[in-house]
DNA sequence: AATCTCACG
DNA sequence: ACGTACGTGAGATTA
């Protein structure tokens, strides 16, 4: 018989640190769980064992450990978002069938010790999976440990384990008696590392053989006297460092069989983990369905689908229909009934058909609509958007998965169809889960008519100067060399600059330059480290120049001529279902992250052009996101200074500084604006003290005299953070939601960052809604009166149109109208609006 | 694939 | 004692 024993504290420990957090969407933690899993199933389809027991530590202090010290070791204990995660995986493996095992007083690798001994006694094989090194003195004949790293699974075999280390596997135990190991609170011999005590053992075989010879032996008098300063507390190491191989477990190996699974309880919880690719390996979803349905699972008859090709006149029948295409093929579901078609005509005639359609993701069908002079129409629904809605956090919005998790039938029994045919019972889900939160609104009336807008954008795109952009690289490149050659002077050799790595060793090992900030794997050498050591070398200066040329022409000029198309403009991807706050993001090339905060960088925006004979009209709110606040906090204060016209920073200033705004300075604007932008994201006094390079205390100040002036943005945001800590949600002023797991989390970095959340996301979340309004009303004036005038651009709080001269004026009239105007404030929203051949020009 | 850096609002 | 703004996407290096 083979056994598979796990440790499962080492194993959930490793899978823990080893992936970021991650929660289901009611906050539940399950990274660890979700890591365990995956290696446990790669390790049982490796090993392919009979039988499988998974053992805890059982909390109580173990004796081979003095309570004190045990206290010590742990007072701090595994953190909550851990610990929460231990029951449900002893729930999943008890309903996966697999033994668990626990013993009071014991530890896990106790539990190890005594199975995979009693599997050795037996004659039967046994294979330890666990992520602990110590373990690795189990080893023998019978016994194979399986040692996950964070990378692989290493098999260790004894003569695996006599290759690594020079000696036999149960010698482990002398070796960690003379280092010691830190962790596991083991004293070892002080002064003996790694390396003294490997050879060591080596030489002498055994801790006792040490002893015995090691006076008489040519070692050095240091070692020599280290061993016999340290002799009681090896022998007391090497009884610390013994795994128990008796632990009082009453049970035999046959017990520990795999035992039948209960598939609809697994199905069940791992449904709610929401761990849907281990649902689908184990094709426990499918064989779940026909067994036991799910509770909350209405009874589901499987469809038979008949398959036809479309015809003009099925086309002129269907009302209601599911469709999908992926750019080549169309297939649409009318009741039970399948209709494929690749020709144009009848892809074409089917979009602008009048039938509502339910589909996933429109925005390529708008796309191909447009791009074949066509319309699409009558777009009911769109389950990636409603899916997006109900959880903007998603990685991904599968079909597959949105079943799973809105509990509609997933039909793998139409084969190639399944998606298809399961789209209409999840559309009815979705819709009623989108009423019930309240989302109906910004669903039909902003989300699913943007996705239209979108798709024209991205349609007509924004011309791109070729030539312009080719001669500002080859510029680049010889101010790159120019710099590269004078940082390679002051280093005294050549190195990759581009390398943080190489750069850390220049900077702060040859030349000494003070090292301030470290990241995980050397020295930081951002621009704000380097900022600060500017004063030290002219290598510096030099540097920050080499990676502003170098990110300007591989991002920008590489970048952008890259994704250039035959037409000469590029046709960004504006992603509606992307950002957690409700914003839009760019890619392929990303347009919303052109340079323009420097002179150099902001040339760039001189190759965004209009078309000869054509214009760009650019126009952007004037701190909408500031604006936002002060409307939903209803601070009159606030609401006075945006009223009074005046510039926000400097009426900021003069409230916070109490004095006239005749008097603040340009510093004193500068510290307020700096407060302003911590108000949105939620402030904090030691990131604002850095920001304005004053002490903490003074930011501290900063933010108290802030509060004190607008007392209701406190409410507001107090109230914000309280509301979010019942509910877990918060809201922008259109209703949609975000959910904050960090709230929940006892680790208090995470809950403060929970905090920041839970306060910028309305605030920047509505200033998202409010410009998507702003993009539709736009895109239908525009067509209404027929102005040879397009929406091509939107950067979170800027739009731009390129159109004819001729209509140009009167397209700059309704974007100030439809932006300003697009919702009754408390505030006035303002809008600078510019025009100009390029974007450059157009910024103003 | 993860990390670092940096571009934008 | 520690680690700190919010939201994105892309390129280069390194493991």
């Amino acid at each position: 018989m083979k056994l598979l024993a796990i440790d499962g504290n080492s194993i959930l420990n490793r899978a823990f640190y080893g992936i970021k957090l991650l929660t289901n969407r009611k906050g539940v933690f399950t990274n660890a769980i979700f890591g365990f899993m995956n290696i446990y199933m790669k390790n049982f389809d490796e090993v392919r064992p009979d039988a499988v027991a998974v053992a805890f530590d059982l909390k109580a202090p173990t004796f081979r450990h003095k309570a004190a010290d045990y206290y010590k070791a742990n007072r701090k204990g595994m953190p909550d978002e851990l610990a929460q995660q231990l029951p449900l995986i002893k729930e999943l493996l008890g309903l996966l069938g697999i033994t668990v095992l626990e013993c009071e007083g014991y530890e896990a690798d106790d539990i190890l010790g005594t199975l995979s001994k009693l599997c050795s006694d037996s004659g039967n094989e046994c294979f330890v999976l666990t992520g602990d090194r110590d373990s690795l003195q189990l080893i023998d004949d019978k016994v194979t440990v399986l040692l996950a790293t964070n990378k692989e699974t290493v098999r260790y075999t004894p003569d695996r384990f006599r290759d690594d280390y020079g000696f036999e596997p149960i010698r482990l135990i002398d070796l960690k008696a003379l280092m010691g190991d830190s962790s596991d609170n083991i004293p070892g011999v002080a002064g003996i590392g790694e390396k003294t005590a490997s050879s060591l053992i080596q030489e002498f075989g055994t801790l006792e053989g040490v002893y015995a010879g090691y006076e008489a032996s040519g070692l050095t008098k240091g070692v020599k006297a280290k061993l016999a300063a340290g002799e009681a507390s090896a022998k007391e190491s090497k009884w610390l460092a013994t795994i128990v191989r008796d632990a009082p477990i009453d049970t035999e190996l046959v017990a520990c069989r795999l035992g039948d699974a209960d598939i609809a309880g697994v199905r069940r919880r791992l449904t709610e983990l929401e761990m849907y690719k281990l649902l689908d390996q184990r094709g426990i979803a499918a064989s779940a369905s026909e067994s036991v349905p799910e509770v909350k699972q209405e009874e589901h008859t499987p469809i038979e689908v008949t398959e036809h090709e479309l015809t003009s006149a099925d086309i002129s029948g269907f009302t209601d229909v599911c469709c999908l295409f992926d750019g080549a093929r169309l297939t649409v579901l009318d009741g039970t009934a399948v209709y494929t078609a690749e020709s144009t005509e009848l892809i074409s005639s089917f979009f602008t058909s009048e039938c509502r359609k339910t589909t996933f993701d429109a925005k390529p069908l708008y796309r191909w609509a447009m791009a074949h002079g066509g319309e699409l129409k009558n777009v009911q629904d769109d389950i990636l958007i409603c899916g997006y809605l109900l959880n903007a956090s998603a990685a991904d919005y599968a079909v597959d998965k949105l079943c799973a998790e809105y509990g509609a039938h997933y039909c793998t029994e139409n084969g190639v169809h399944a998606e298809l045919v399961s789209l209409c019972g999840l559309a009815k889900k979705l819709r009623a889960e989108t009423e019930r939160e309240g989302m109906t609104e910004l669903y039909e009336n902003i989300e699913m008519p943007l996705t239209e807008v979108l798709a024209s954008m991205e349609h007509y795109g924004v011309s791109i100067d070729r030539e312009g952009v080719r001669s500002f690289g080859a510029e680049l490149s010889e101010m790159i060399e120019e710099t590269r050659q004078m940082i390679y002077d002051d280093a005294g050799h050549e190195f990759n600059i581009s390398s943080p790595k190489q750069l850390g060793t220049v900077l702060f090992e040859e030349l000494g330059l003070p090292a301030k900030k470290k990241t995980k794997s050397g020295y930081s050498t951002n621009a704000d480290v380097l900022e600060e050591l500017r004063s030290y070398s002219p290598i510096v200066d030099n540097v920050l120049k080499y990676r502003q040329y170098t990110k300007l022409n591989s991002t920008y000029v590489d970048g952008l001529l890259d994704k250039v198309a035959d037409d000469g403009r590029i046709h960004t991807c504006f992603r509606q279902t992307e950002t957690r706050t409700g914003r839009i993001s760019s890619t392929e090339p990303n347009v919303q992250n052109i340079p323009v905060r420097t002179e150099l960088g902001s040339q760039m925006r001189r190759f965004f052009t209009a078309q000869s004979g054509r214009t760009l009209v650019d126009a952007d709110y004037s701190q909408i996101e500031l604006r936002v606040m002060a409307h939903l906090c209803g601070d009159e204060n606030m609401i006075a200074a945006f009223n009074s016209g005046e510039d926000i920073h400097t009426s900021t200033a003069a409230q916070v500084f109490d004095m006239p705004s005749i008097m603040v300075t340009p510093e004193m604007r500068s510290a307020a604006k700096a407060v302003n932008f911590g108000i949105i994201y939620g402030i904090g006094a030691f990131s604002l003290s850095k920001d304005i390079g004053s002490s903490v205390a003074q930011a501290k100040k900063y933010i108290a005299d802030y509060l004190a002036k607008y007392p209701k943005v406190n409410e507001f945001m107090e109230g914000t953070v309280d509301e979010a800590m019942k509910t877990g949600v918060v809201s922008t002023m259109f209703g949609r939601k975000r959910r904050i797991p960090e709230l929940q989390s006892s680790n208090k970095v995470l809950q403060a960052a929970g905090r920041r959340i839970a306060m910028n996301t309305p605030v920047q979340g509505t200033a998202a809604d409010l410009i998507k309004i702003a993009m539709i009303n736009v895109y239908r004036r525009l067509r209404a009166e027929k102005l040879n005038a397009e929406l091509i651009l939107q950067v979170h709080d800027e739009l731009i149109i390129e159109s004819d001269l001729a209509c140009a004026d009167r397209a700059a009239e309704i974007l100030r109208e439809e932006m300003q105007g697009v919702y009754d404030m408390r505030v006035p929203l303002a809008v600078d609006v510019h025009q100009g051949e390029s974007w450059y020009e157009a910024k103003g």
